[in-house]
DNA sequence: CTACCTGCAAAAAATTTGCATGATG
DNA sequence: CATCATGCAAATTTTTTGCAGGTAG
């Protein structure tokens, strides 16, 4: 039982075969797929699930705060489990590499910024772009 | 002649009526439209031009750096002058209300951290969630 | 002039929905 | 066994594209 699994009981979300796949399937990935992708994947061990029953669950989870939707690169909408400890991302702007990365000091930061402007901070999303430094070989991959 | 026709000059970007158009309009915006909303304000001022330019012209603008493309909410893609003095954004988690906001504490802290992982910083999208604080009317509000 | 733009309409891509049936709690 | 989820196919919504003219530089 994964850590979706177990949020969707807490929710009262009922767990069909269909969606313990797809909540396996996100557990396991290191990427952000989109709803296409996931249907790919998803459908090598269940031929059986159709791809508006990935938009459903993707949409369903979303609202209930188990994935977060990303915007990254172009075209559709990409995917990630809420359930990984929080992380931010750099992409590299060459490649198109996801790298994820984690630092308190912005997270303080931002809550402090959403304090001044009279917001209590519910969440946040931060992207960098950056272009790799030469003689530096640094930086670990992620889909 | 406002920020975005100059940068089209300076960058050979065929200065055509409808790109005239279509940059006035987003010169003057304090929101974020989409492709739809802004063929609405740009036929109102020339009922001849088509969304299909719109489109065009926005994907040529994003290309040359001169508009923002952000996914802030879901739907279509909405999108913002690069020309203004950089910012980030605050989304009021209940209304969806877009306040903009600069940091420079935030913005120095991105440089660190992308020079950590080994990259140049190039860019950066923050975007904060938060929830208005009771009993402390502030913020100012944008679209 | 010539290369690049535009409008139109059709096409493609991304996402949502109605309906009859099936499975979950 | 009532409620909610699913598959399918059709519908919507968002974005792209081919083509025959038109226009900026």
């Amino acid at each position: 039982m994964n850590v979706i699994e177990a949020k969707c009981r807490g929710r009262g979300i009922r767990l069909t075969g269909q969606r313990r796949l797809i909540a396996q399937v996100l557990s396991e990935a290191t990427d952000h797929p989109d709803a296409a992708e996931l249907h790919r994947r998803v459908v090598q061990r269940d031929a059986g699930i159709s791809l508006a029953t990935v938009y459903r669950t993707v949409k369903r989870f979303e609202a209930e705060g188990i994935l977060e939707k990303h915007g990254f690169h172009d075209g559709p909408a990409r995917y990630e489990p809420t359930s990984k400890a929080h992380h931010d991302h750099l992409i590299d702007a060459d490649t198109g590499l996801v790298i994820e990365f984690k630092n308190e000091a912005v997270e303080e930061l931002q809550r402090e910024i959403a304090r001044q402007l009279g917001f209590d901070l519910v969440g946040h999303r931060l992207v960098l772009y950056g272009r790799r430094l030469k003689g530096k070989g640094r930086g670990k991959s992620k889909g």
